[in-house]
RNA sequence: GCCGAGGUACCCGAGUGGUCAAAGGGGGUGGAUUCAAGCUCCACUGCGCAACGCUUCACAGGUUCGAAUCCUGUCCUCGGCACCA
């Protein structure tokens, strides 16, 4: 038995002990339990790295809580974890120290999982999943293949986005602001044969899903962005003296399409070569081509200045037949649309800007306003407006979307165009020149091309003759990887050395969790069916776009392929905000560790030298500033379970949580506090009271309430609940004479089940020191169901003496000043019956759904008005019931309308209300002594 | 410029028409307990006051019997997108 006493601190160093006791039952181990609900569980997978930080205790502390709670709700519950272990860093490190990635990796996971443990995370380890596993990676070489089959996976030589310092290639959504996700390096663009994913194809589905998923607002908005769905049209245009060419421009304002007078080409449109070249123009163009090839898109969106070239040739517009310039532009992008623009000056800024500086008219054919004069425009009208100076009949005066309408009506009907979808996302570039990944199962041979390695052959594995000291992809210094026979025609070939982008090893774990442990296939279906989508995935905002579009697609890519039969891989997503802290700076800029700091009245030193410290802004923390607290010292001197109580209870899971030493020892005061509290019953007696009713009417409601919040995961709220909220509730009922040794222990019992999701080490204790024998971890809380009318009536009883001391209490702290003396005795007068009849009918008025107002027509007819002055009556109702009568609370009006006797409850808690308020005598009267009482606040007068 | 999230008391933070002078925590003040400190418990923490008043939830208006909450406008903070046709 675990030895509980007052005295005794609550001892960090047993949480251990627990975390083995777990462990040893196989308490969160799952499998098919039958009749259970399954709920699935998950937290984005780390990349291992040396040591665990308060980022990732944030994050796993709110999923182990979510986990605990639906274990204890009686599901069936999925919660794994793992390690994205591909990736840059392990082999940036190689490089630096020497070593190979994988000895580095698995060094950082062995340590990393250590601390995990240590926190008490609910985890079922026996599922873990690592990137860099060979039975791991080896299906994202299956499902390359199958891509690849499917047409879903395809190479071209492109212009794609360098980055010079991790000497590889990036995908578009890893380039931010013309530099790398992660080196920061300036991104520069290199043609070379490169693979890609067709996750165009499904655009319009990830689009969709959105609909249908719990994804916080922000989140799809990011996802709406990087998608970039447009509507609008393609048009085609014919080319004057060339019948073989047409010009397809795509534009989201159709409805301007009269104000067409020029056409402009991205420099490396295909056409723009055909059309120039051999002209007097060339020159011109190929060195505009030249200086925009070399730029990222990026890049382009920050040229300044609008160049254009001429191209001497003309294009037919395809509803007046007029004749319109063709322009090559350098700010036209070839990857997005036809790489051809219709150019409408009149309501279009940048069209207008070119306009003007190139002089080419500029046709005015929206109004502004309806039937408002037409005046010449000195800046592009880009709003939605009424058709004008439509050369042909049937458009004047359509307006937006009516307009948009009906000019793809009359292109489609003429056969020059159709209305149509673009889309910003490309396709997903996921060759990389990188060792630390999954090589790319393709072997090129010189007579048969690239062909696929064949499943049998499968998994290509990661070399371990490589040299790290090498530039460039170190996959290509090993003397036997590249050596391969063609799979096709048997002749000496060589293989891919390109790897896959490591977002794909994070775009299917979840499913792999599912089931594994299968070395046959990389799941069942059946299994995967069962347990997904993820009911509950916590993670951070920074994966909003890629990790979470990349997951999404390949969900539902493997559905094509008949993998599955799920559309979306995470019902509901929570983003976990970051922990904050302030930084701290000596004066010539150095950072320094908070722990190196001395602060005194708000003023910061070092430690060591005493040196002042310049306090700076409190932002996320991050090992390059310092401003970082090392959660293993936490742990050590505190206990895991003070952090996790600490980490719940500062903020609401998606907010910003800053930290605080303050918080943390509040924390662990309030957790020594709970620890000591069980022990306590063993001084108590055996006399029953009518408290003890109310305190178990009370567990029942706190229950509830406590349920709700978690089901909605507001786990700071149900914190409030578990660990705040009832430690008061014990002390009211002490308070109030409760001594009852047996309704204590149950009480006890049933409470530990709620500290457990929080705090499961000091849940145990409990649950041991009231002397049980099993694990509360492996055990189940029953549904309380709703209170009965006896229990609320215990509880609104309760209620109405809190409320009356504090309304006593104010009233006698002025009384004081009058006496000049505390008070000695009181008279407590409780309002007259007619006034409480008043209520019941004013409150019984607004609760049928009537309008208050109308109220006061009624009081004439009431009963009570026979015996009191209607005068009287009607003044009470409009200066002091009215503003009253909303003010009353749910409890306060069922109470009200109950059955509940004012003058018998206060004699009846007389004793207690003289001791609390500190009196030798009270008595009860109801008469005209008072104007002032009313129902449920009754009038107190002191002496 | 566009989109999204916000602005609540000394601090953190809950609160989306009346239960709000506004939960909870921290900090502060007073009291009880203690030889004492810590812990714990109780009370107070906008102003006024033998209750019924006044002022307050970024600012200014409006709707309503009633607004922190709804509407309009303004200011500010954070995040994302941005010559995407």
């Amino acid at each position: 038995m675990e030895c509980l006493s007052m005295s005794e601190s609550y001892p960090p160093h047993s949480e251990t002990k627990w975390q083995k006791a777990w462990t040893d039952s196989g308490a969160f181990q799952q499998g098919k339990r039958s009749g259970r609900p399954t709920f699935y569980c998950l937290e984005m997978y780390p990349y291992p790295s040396g040591k665990m930080h308060m980022g990732h205790v944030r994050n796993y502390t709110i999923g182990d809580s979510i986990a605990r709670y639906r274990r204890l709700a009686g599901f069936d519950v999925l919660y794994p974890m793992g390690f994205d272990s591909f990736g840059m860093p392990a082999e940036n490190a190689a490089k630096e120290i020497g070593a190979h990635p994988r000895e580095i990796t698995d060094g950082n996971i062995k340590t990393i999982t250590a601390q995990l443990q240590r926190m008490g995370f609910s985890y079922d380890w026996s599922r873990r999943i690592m990137s860099h596993d060979e039975k791991y990676y080896r299906w994202n070489q299956w499902f390359f293949l199958r891509m690849l089959e499917q047409g879903l996976v395809y190479r071209k030589h492109a212009a794609v986005n360098w980055d010079p310092v991790e000497q590889s290639v990036l995908a578009n959504e890893q380039v931010i602001d013309g530099k790398g996700w992660r080196s920061g390096a300036v991104v520069e663009q290199r043609e070379i044969p490169q693979w890609f994913i067709r996750i165009t194809d499904y655009a319009q589905q990830l689009w969709d899903g959105l609909d249908d998923i719990d994804y916080p607002e922000h989140v799809k908005s990011l996802q709406k962005d990087w998608l970039g769905r447009s509507e609008g049209a393609t048009i085609g245009f014919a080319i004057e003296g060339d019948t073989n060419s047409v010009i397809e421009v795509f534009t989201t304002r159709p409805d301007t399409i009269f104000g067409v007078t020029f056409l402009t080409l991205a420099p490396e449109h295909p056409l723009a070569e055909k059309l120039l070249i051999g002209t007097e123009f060339e020159d011109e163009w190929s060195s505009l081509r030249d200086e925009v090839r070399v730029m990222s898109d990026f890049d382009r969106g920050m040229l300044k200045e609008k160049k254009g070239v001429a191209t001497g040739r003309y294009a037919i517009h395809p509803l007046t037949g007029d004749k319109i310039p063709i322009w090559i532009g350098n700010f036209v992008i070839a990857s997005y649309g036809t790489g051809a623009v219709m150019a409408v000056p009149a309501h279009d800024q940048r069209d207008f800007d070119f306009a003007k500086e190139y002089e080419i008219p500029i046709h005015n054919v929206l109004a502004e306003k309806q039937d408002a004069e037409v005046k010449d425009l000195e800046k592009a009208f880009e709003g939605h407006g009424w058709m004008i100076n439509s050369p042909r009949t049937g458009f004047d005066g359509l307006f937006g979307e009516d307009a948009k309408r009906a000019v793809i009506d009359a292109i489609e009907k003429e056969n020059c165009g159709k209305g149509s979808i673009q889309w910003k996302i490309r396709d997903w570039l996921i060759s990389r020149q990188r060792y630390w990944g999954t090589p790319i199962p393709i072997i090129h041979c010189e007579s048969c091309g690239a062909v696929p390695v064949p499943d049998d052959q499968l998994p290509v594995k990661l070399p371990d003759d490589v040299s790290f000291s090498v530039q460039g992809n170190p996959l290509e210094s090993s003397p036997t990887f590249q050596e391969a026979d063609c799979p096709s025609c048997g002749k000496a070939s060589k293989r891919e050395t390109d790897t896959m982008d490591t977002f794909i090893d994070s775009s299917w774990y979840f499913l792999r969790y599912t089931d594994a442990l299968n070395d046959e296939k990389c799941f069942e279906p059946e299994v995967v069916n069962h347990w997904m989508n993820v009911d509950f995935y916590c993670g951070g905002i920074e994966h909003a776009q890629m990790h979470l579009i990349y997951s999404r697609f390949w969900t539902k890519a493997l559905r094509d392929l008949g993998l599955h039969d799920i559309d979306e891989p995470f019902q509901s997503l929570l983003c976990q905000g970051m922990v904050t802290h302030a930084t701290f700076a000596k004066e010539d800029g150095t950072w320094v560790l908070p722990t190196d700091v001395n602060i005194e009245n708000g003023v910061a030193s070092l430690k060591s030298t005493g040196e002042p410290i310049i306090i700076g802004r409190v932002e996320k923390m991050s090992k390059s500033k310092k401003n970082v607290v090392d959660p293993a010292s936490i742990i050590e001197n505190y206990g895991a379970d003070t952090l996790r109580l600490f980490i719940l209870f500062a903020a609401q899971p998606v907010a910003e949580m800053e930290w605080s030493d303050q918080g943390i020892t509040s924390a662990w005061r309030q957790l020594n506090l709970l620890y000591g509290l069980p022990q306590s019953i063993e001084s108590w007696g055996t006399d029953t009271s009518e408290i003890d009713a109310w305190l178990s009417a009370r567990l029942s409601q706190r229950v509830n309430q406590w349920r709700e919040l978690m089901e909605c995961n507001d786990l700071r709220g149900a914190v409030e609940i578990s660990h705040f909220e009832i430690q008061k509730d014990l002390n009211w009922y002490r308070r109030r004479g409760g001594n009852n040794r047996d309704l204590g222990h149950s009480f006890f019992e049933t409470w530990a089940h709620l500290l457990s999701p929080a705090t499961p080490h000091l849940a145990e204790m409990w649950w041991n020191g009231l002397g049980n024998g099993d694990l509360l971890a492996a055990r189940t809380l029953q549904e309380t169901g709703e209170l009965s009318t006896g229990q609320i009536a215990v509880l609104d009883r309760e209620t109405w003496i809190r409320n009356f001391l504090e309304h006593a209490r104010r009233v006698s702290r002025i009384a004081e000043k009058h006496i000049g003396k505390p008070p000695n005795s009181a008279r407590i007068v409780i309002c007259e019956e007619w006034k409480r009849d008043l209520a019941i009918a004013g409150l019984n008025h607004i609760i049928s759904g009537e309008n208050v107002k109308s109220f006061a027509a009624n009081i004439s007819n009431l009963k009570l008005v026979e015996q009191q002055d209607l005068g009287q009556v009607m003044a009470l109702w409009g200066k002091r019931m009215l503003p009253q009568i909303f003010k009353w609370s749910d409890e306060d009006r069922r109470i009200l309308l109950g059955a509940l006797n004012e003058a018998e409850v206060i004699s009846a808690a007389k004793e207690f209300i003289c001791s609390e308020l500190g009196l030798s005598s009270l008595e009860v009267g109801i008469d005209e002594e008072s104007k002032s009482a009313m129902p449920m606040a009754p009038a107190v007068i002191y002496s």
